[in-house]
DNA sequence: CTGAAAGCGCTAACAT
DNA sequence: ATGTTAGCGCTTTCAG
């Protein structure tokens, strides 16, 4: 009887030491690329291994060595970005969590809509793959939801969690780092955490939009903000502001948005009942300064020879937009890479002290300004 | 000396037992809802349960029971859908094989861009949720990609998986088959496979749109069909035109597109310059509508006044897109939980036979046409 | 440099 | 109805 075709199904190390005549012991080290062993042998766990069709269990593995090489990707927040009013935005109650079983549903298909997501999810892919490393996909839009990215870090499901809120006074952040959880995330939060994160030098940003505008020759200039409670939207507004004052321009009509086209549309309309004669228009996301074109077409405004328009992101929209979207770059694929940089660092000593790291936007000149 | 504080690190079903004063069997039956548990008792665990704070350790109960409520989605193809040409798409050759290290990043880039996918998420991740499971994102575009995808399985990271093809000759179904490894696809395989899969009566679709093309008054119409080595682009130009032959318009211009918005452009200023008279166009997606509607406005036409166009797939980009999109829908999310049912249902009976969920597509009427 | 053996934390027979 | 016990497949001291 041969003794390699007795594993009934899926073979372990046992089978493989065994049809490499060595120990497990032996055939771990070899697999592991732990140095001292001798050549020989592991080409012949090698051959074992190949001639077993082994796999290593990833939960016993992980059920000693305490790692998954799973990390969760969440993506948080109140879930009402665009929804039909914003007046509770602010407040402390969350308006979804009342709501049906499934109202998830419309807080993931939303998210999905704006094209950042995406470019977070590759540039996290991007990163963790040549590291062996896996993404799980996971929404905390209420508490319930919460409380199973918590639980699920908890079971040791995942090794830590990387967290992109779309909402200002987002708890999770507070109750990962209550339970001692290894997360970063992606832009500052709003309530000082001790928390590792990255984000953009929104001000920046905006203060390069302003400039290109002034330097385009536009003197009636406009801005629709993006929301004013979450620091992207505050800081974006603030980086034009204070560069359109020192410039000369201390007073810039603004409207709200909610960094979505639709959102971006109303801004427009609203801006162009009190200005019918501004000249450029910086939309603090490149959605809302899609929506901003459409508008400025169906007035009939052409873009950019009688309105200029400025977007930031470098979002896919705006290469997408006709005209194409002159914006502000925010490197997402890098920052995204960077927060899983600073995760999997965080992993391996623990004790480390909370990072930031902050990227440099740059202006992309396209056509619309 | 008080025996509930006694332990080092994160709390095991060792110290529940102990601190409900029962045995770890018990602690694991109240905790996995098995019957059979004095009330009382019950009580008791829980209590100790709250009270030691433990979270049951997920790769120990993977080890046992095999599961680890973990689901592959993974996004696979040649990731070459808009490259610099798409010559090689047909052959056998991978074309980003020989690519460099992060050849990926392109691929992923470009999946995102494609509202779709997103979509997919949406549905999946509803579907799952709720049943205590997660998604674990990867792509497959390169062999070496397909072989780590494989591997994650083999090695019981997740329990199966829902794949996503961008490619016609896509090799992953059949690796993963070949594996004895449990997968749902999205879309039939170009090749059979015995596999489930859930897919769209796409010639039902293309139905629709030419007799809405046709009770509308339009008489020269054109498509831009998708990449007509997929079941979906053939599908969608097959429906179409047998249907417009039925209808007594056997001679329909087209040109093919890739499903972007970008070939769609293309695909449109060719149309343009052979047919310049023509009054509809039916795009095989959204996208490529878009793409069709910014090309015919920068040669003066009105949409739908002079050209009627309609896309398929009802995408976020229908709706955003002025004018918005009289399109196909296709009911994206509700497939993809479909998908993700086939599979569990699969994973409860490893032996059942494959199966196929055709679901029936719907006419949208806006603005376009 | 290699092997023996002790668990990691949990579930599932099997006893009681 | 509850407790006892035997692993699940792997890594990792500790001997040799």
């Amino acid at each position: 009887m041969t003794d390699d075709l007795r594993s009934a199904g899926t073979p372990t190390l046992e089978d493989v030491a065994r049809a490499a005549g060595v120990s497990r012991a032996t055939v771990s080290r070899v697999i592991n690329g732990v140095r001292n062993v001798d050549p020989v042998i592991q080409e012949a766990v090698r051959r074992a291994v190949a001639h077993t069709g082994y796999a290593p269990n990833r939960a016993a593995r992980s059920l000693v060595t305490r790692r998954t090489d799973a990390i969760a990707l969440v993506v948080s927040g109140a879930g009402v970005e665009s929804g039909p009013a914003d007046s509770a935005r602010a407040s402390g109650a969350d308006p979804t969590e009342a709501g049906e079983p499934d109202s998830g549903s419309a807080f993931t298909a939303q998210v999905f809509a704006d094209p950042f997501f995406g470019r977070v999810v590759t540039g996290v892919v991007n990163y963790l793959r040549p590291r062996g490393m896996h993404p799980v996909l996971m929404f905390a839009e209420t508490s319930r939801a919460r409380e199973d990215v918590v639980s699920f870090l908890r079971q040791g499901s995942a090794d830590g969690a990387l967290v992109v809120s779309t909402h200002a006074e987002d708890p999770l952040p507070g109750l990962l780092t209550d339970a001692g959880l290894p997360a970063v995330l992606y832009a500052r939060p709003a309530r000082p955490v001790r928390i590792s994160y990255v984000d953009l030098a929104h001000q920046d940003g905006a203060r390069l939009a302003a400039e290109h505008l002034l330097a385009r020759g536009c003197r009636r200039i406009a801005t629709i903000t993006g929301p004013l409670d979450v620091p992207a939207g505050q800081e974006r507004l603030a980086g034009f502001r204070d560069t359109m004052t020192r410039l000369g321009h201390p007073y810039i009509p603004i409207a709200e948005g909610q960094f979505t086209q639709e959102s971006g549309e109303a801004a427009m309309e609203r801006l162009l009942v009190e200005h019918p004669d501004l000249d450029a228009v910086f939309a603090a996301n490149d959605l809302m300064a899609v929506g901003a074109c459409h508008v400025l077409r169906e007035h009939g405004k052409r873009v950019p020879e009688d309105v200029a328009v400025i977007g930031f992101d470098d979002s896919s929209a705006a290469s997408a937009c006709r005209p194409p979207l002159t914006t502000i770059r925010q490197p997402v694929e890098a920052m995204a890479a960077e927060m899983a940089r600073l995760l999997i660092e965080r992993l391996a000593k623990p004790d480390g002290a909370a990072t930031s790291v902050i990227f440099e936007p740059a202006l992309v000149v396209r056509d619309s300004a």
